[in-house]
DNA sequence: CGTTGACAACTGCCCGGCTTTTGTCTAGAT
DNA sequence: ATCTAGACAAAAGCCGGGCAGTTGTCAACG
């Protein structure tokens, strides 16, 4: 029994319930859908759903949170697949993110003209919630692959990752591809610096030999010079 | 006399209505502030106020832009005192911007609690004047400090700090010197290669021996592969 | 040119009254 | 036990209408 039946059933619910409201989003503006058609969708009472979430706002906030772990996902994944080449890792879930947000509907109605902005400040000024529990995510996933990583190096990276994430989100500046080179261009020498170790798997595991991987100091140590 | 007067005094006018905007804010929020208060607290007809401006929306616009180029000018003044090294300026850089913000009349609008979020589409789903122009700036700033950078690179960094500075003025996180030094640790390296001319003839201050600028090629060379 | 006064159009707010929604509670069903 | 159904007060939204204020644009005047 990995996770007992009562927090598994929980999760379930707060899921369709949040499933519920991703279909009904996709028709409707957040501001025009009651907590009662939340629950209607997904075949459950109004209360129940007030018993898993508390009040609307904590909804959806909720919502906004679990939109961010989709994404994050899809980003992972990504990056999962280059675990060889951080850069190319990089480049490649940025520009993943970019490519699932703008077909998203959560971000769509975010950014919609002339929309009530309903979400925008749960991801701008009142976005402490969502961008650090995207950020720790993420850090997490970094850490896990590519151990050699000092934690707090992921932390740093990963939260600069998910704020310019939400930035080109809300206001995408050219291409996807182009945004996600840039990032790797920008980020790029700092990765290298963080994954030394697994960047330079040439020759000497040591650290003062010489071209490859000069002798630099570990980001953190840099960073608090 | 390097100005015809006509424009002269047109500036002149925007940047009094322009104050008088500033000075209001400083009581009230930004809906409750008719264009005949910005008008006759610049101690100006309406209709001239129109003349110079065109609209309500329009007049926020250039408010919001002008704020942020005199955040940029602190910032850019932060950077000329550090032209030696490039990331201490840019870690100076950051630091002053987001001193500067903290206290700022507009930013405190935009992230009032509780407040009509009037101004915040103006800096992110409608941000694309303010962005193109902060890094247009920034960048031209850039470039002037260190003829060497490629202006491809500035234009780059530029625009990711001022997403950063955005991101970070609307939802701070933690104190302005660790952000400011975050920001420099993922920055930094970049920098560096982008600086690389310069950079290196002030050579071994702080890094060990072997060779501090190791044969790194030029950013955009090394980001399009 | 900038100011003044006037203008239609739009928005905002007040009213009272009505409907909907939120959030909570209780009783009842499986 | 937990979910549902039903009811509930409190809060919020929508009406229409009327009134005050604002926006945006005139023409006429210094």
């Amino acid at each position: 029994m990995s996770t007992p039946y009562a927090v598994a059933a929980r999760q379930l619910l707060r899921d369709t319930l949040l499933d519920a409201a991703h279909e009904l989003l996709q028709r409707r503006a957040w501001r025009d859908i009651a907590m009662r058609d939340v629950a209607h969708t997904a075949g459950v009472s109004r209360q129940t759903l007030y018993k898993a979430f508390g009040s609307r706002e904590a909804f959806a906030q909720a919502f906004v949170m679990r939109e961010g772990d989709r994404l994050l996902a899809a980003v992972e994944e990504a990056m999962q697949a280059h675990l060889d080449d951080p850069r190319a890792a990089l480049a490649s879930a940025f520009e993943v993110f970019l490519a699932a947000a703008a077909e998203n509907p959560l971000v769509r109605t975010v950014v919609r003209e002339g929309a009530a902005e309903d979400f925008l400040p749960l991801v701008t000024i009142r976005g402490t919630p969502v961008v650090a529990h995207a950020a720790a995510r993420l850090a997490a996933s970094m850490t896990e692959g590519w151990p050699e990583v000092e934690h707090a190096d992921a932390e740093r990276l990963a939260e600069c990752l998910v704020r310019l994430a939400i930035s080109y989100a809300a206001l995408p500046g050219g291409s996807a591809e182009g945004t996600a080179e840039s990032v790797m261009a920008l980020l790029g020498p700092y990765v290298q610096e963080i994954t030394a170790a697994v960047a330079a798997p040439a020759p000497d595991h040591g650290r003062d030999g010489g071209s490859p991987a000069p002798p630099l100091t570990t980001a953190t140590a840099s960073a608090r010079r």
